[in-house]
DNA sequence: TCTGGGGTCCTAGGACCC
DNA sequence: TCTGGGGTCCTAGGACCC
């Protein structure tokens, strides 16, 4: 048996944890710079609030409800996302961190025990050392599993817990379970098999694999056998590096000027550097790209990118920011007003494998790596860009967010003026 | 006025090899 | 008129996930 725990709501739920006054109350989350609901309480999804819903036009429906808003505090949900992996490790010999609010639970090989009562468990312990709602599923494959936790939010009798394992059980839930909801079927997928008459779980497994291989390929078989409670999909429990790696944002208005744009790539590639570290990889490649704000459709756009392929792999902050700022320069276009831009590393590898070119001094490479390190060290001590490249500028994205909490369980990185000695 | 950020996997087709 | 038969690797784009 699989299990899912999935933590509901999980924004608005870490909100919830230091604002007990909103249980009950419907509550929003936005994405930077206040521009999407990307988390909803039950309350506010009663009240029609879609996912990705821009907030501008929801304005309305907030004002008219009372309902309550808060920027994205990225700091507090990592943090509460962490507390409950602690509890969730209790539950089972390995776990498989597939979201900052889902974790699959390996219970293959358990026997004898209560299910029901096990994934119940589960979430009160959740519940009483975080605060945090937990839907617990449990079943014979990932996707059933997915699928039994779901039905903990729909059905509060359950209790956060639902053992799902009978076949006569799995066809009855299946049979009214909307094709759409199915983790591996996508907007793209869903309306295509509902134009063919499937609407339900049960419909998608009534269709030969032939069908399913010919329209959704290898990955649509996979979903297709996990249904009829044939595991395929892999539970990867072991840390694997990232392929690549991104940092980007929105501008809160558009940046016309290029120095204030270099210093805005500046950040981005300052913290892909930190990324790269902190998994131990270096990269082959970085990407940098700056474009116009694509919602203006009547203003032309422009899309600006600059692929740079670095001499030796690597992970030196130095080398990727002043490669970066470069590159900016270069695509940079004068009268032309950015929205959005960032930085994308390729191509990556683990660092005990990286090959130096046959002129590289092996001093300065060692120097090198004793000044990141130590730049590393205070910034993890003394917060962010405590020390900074001066091209960085103030070090600060231009992004907004005027209804952020505090981060109440990360604070010591916002301490300001320490004085070292 | 105002529209998020960060990933993975699979596939088809092209370039190249003998 | 007739024009082999395998392979591999890489890439871009699509689809999916949260």
């Amino acid at each position: 048996m699989f299990a899912l725990a999935d933590c509901n709501n999980f924004f608005v739920s870490c909100e919830r944890v230091f604002r007990p006054d909103l249980q009950n109350k419907p509550v929003i989350v936005l994405s930077s710079n206040d521009g999407c609901a990307i988390a909803r309480s039950n309350e506010a999804k009663a009240l029609g609030i879609k996912m990705g819903d821009p907030f501008f036009k929801i304005r309305g429906l907030v004002a008219k409800h009372n309902i309550v808003v808060f920027s994205g505090n990225m700091a507090l949900y990592d943090d509460m996302s962490q507390r409950v992996r602690w509890v969730l490790e209790d539950f089972a010999p390995s776990i498989e961190i597939y979201s900052i609010d889902e974790a699959f639970l390996d219970l293959r090989g358990v026997q004898d025990i209560d299910f029901d009562q096990y994934a119940k468990s589960i979430s009160q312990r959740c519940w009483k050392m975080t605060s945090i709602p937990v839907s617990v599923g449990i079943a014979p494959t990932k996707t059933l599993a997915k699928i039994a936790s779901k039905l903990c939010k729909q059905y509060p009798k359950l209790k956060g817990g639902c053992y799902m394992h009978r076949p006569e059980d799995i066809e009855k839930v299946l049979r009214k379970y909307p094709i759409e909801d199915i983790w591996g079927i996508g907007r793209r997928s869903a309306p295509r098999l509902k134009s063919m008459g499937v609407q339900s779980a049960y419909d998608y497994t009534q269709l030969s694999e032939e069908a399913i291989r010919k329209m959704s390929g290898i990955t649509g078989v996979r979903t297709w056998k996990e249904l009829k409670g044939i595991p395929c999909i892999e539970f990867e429990d072991s840390f694997e590096a990232k392929q690549s790696i991104c940092v980007s944002r929105s501008f809160s208005s558009e940046i016309y000027d290029i120095k204030e744009l270099e210093e805005q790539t500046a950040n981005f590639a300052s913290s892909l550097a930190e990324k790269l570290r902190k998994q131990s990889s270096v990269a082959n490649e970085m990407c940098v790209f700056a474009y116009t704000n694509r919602f203006k459709e009547n203003e032309p756009q422009v899309y600006g990118n600059r692929l740079i392929l670095f001499e030796t792999p690597t992970g030196d902050q130095r080398t990727i920011v002043t490669q970066a700022v470069a590159a900016t320069r270069e695509l940079f276009r004068k009268g032309v007003g950015y929205k959005k831009a960032g930085v994308i590393a390729t191509k990556i590898t683990a660092s005990q494998n990286q090959l130096h070119s046959l002129f590289e001094d092996k001093e300065s490479i060692e120097k090198e790596h004793r000044l990141t390190s130590v730049v590393d060290t205070v910034n993890k001590t003394f917060g962010k860009s405590t020390i900074k490249f001066a091209v960085q500028g103030s070090g600060k994205i231009k992004t907004s967010s005027e209804k952020q909490s505090p981060h109440y369980t990360t604070l010591w990185s916002d301490i300001p003026n320490v004085t070292v000695k």
